[in-house]
DNA sequence: CCGGATCCGTTTCGATACTG
DNA sequence: CAGTATCGAAACGGATCCGG
């Protein structure tokens, strides 16, 4: 292909989001472990402080990549959930997993997407589809139980 | 599509050098800007302190990302360049900089990638390998300039 | 128990100035 | 050209505390 593909533009701004490691990390929980409360995030192997988390997550609100809001029936407990600005940044999760799963055999036997790396090869957009209309569904159900 | 797509395992040790910012602008210095000396790096838009740049340079060496040589007939300048490693960041990098320019155009006027949007969505895979092959071939040049 | 907030010691960052 | 040195600011992390 004849083709010269050049972007000097900065990309500091996004990596304010893209770049922040603890972000990135938060997505994934939700996204990909289905992880949307406080102390379930906080379980996951990630090791996320708890102050870190609360910080990271006030920052992730203002960025408008996810939602804070409470059950009808429970006061106590806030659902965490990716808006559609947040659910943008599947690709790069995406991307993410793959890249890790590529080259950190070696330090985790596997990250347990397994075969699903060929899905993904095969039907990018398909995946990365699939996955938003799920996390959208299931979070739905969470948050609207009865309709 | 019936699928679920979960990852549980952690991804920390991959936000090493996928989490960090000035990795990933680093990357992308070399890649998309064609950079590949401490001045023209330290020149950029992106505004990277020289003892950051420094300590990041010698960290994605450690990492094998980067490669670092002198030419034959110029012993001061460094020249440094993707490893293969490296250049598996470039779909990454690609989304990253999808990213930038869907949700930053408040903040920058364009990332004058424009009209290459589309190319990337057409042909992703294709744009990738060109990315990559003309990336290898220039610097190929720069460091072999006989054959 | 859940969902944080606060304190504090340690590490890292980042801007500028300076050097071989 | 390619870095060091310095130093204040910010981020991290862990432990602990607190209101519901």
């Amino acid at each position: 292909m004849e083709y010269n593909f050049r972007c000097t533009c900065p990309i500091t701004s996004a990596l304010d989001v893209v770049g922040d490691r603890w972000i990135l990390v938060i997505v994934k929980l939700m996204l990909l472990e289905g992880r949307y409360t406080f102390n379930t995030m906080k379980e996951s192997d990630e090791g996320i402080a708890t102050n870190i988390l609360t910080a990271k997550l006030k920052l992730m609100e203002g960025y408008e990549l996810i939602r804070k809001e409470k059950l009808p029936n429970n006061k106590k407990t806030n659902i965490y959930s990716l808006t559609d600005r947040g659910l943008s940044l599947t690709p790069l999760i995406i991307e993410l997993t793959l890249w890790s799963d590529a080259h950190l055999k070696d330090v985790h036997d596997t990250l347990k997407i397994g075969n699903e790396v060929e899905l993904i090869n095969h039907d990018r957009e398909g995946v990365i589809a699939a996955i938003k209309s799920q996390y959208l569904a299931k979070m739905k159900d969470i948050l609207n139980p009865d309709t």
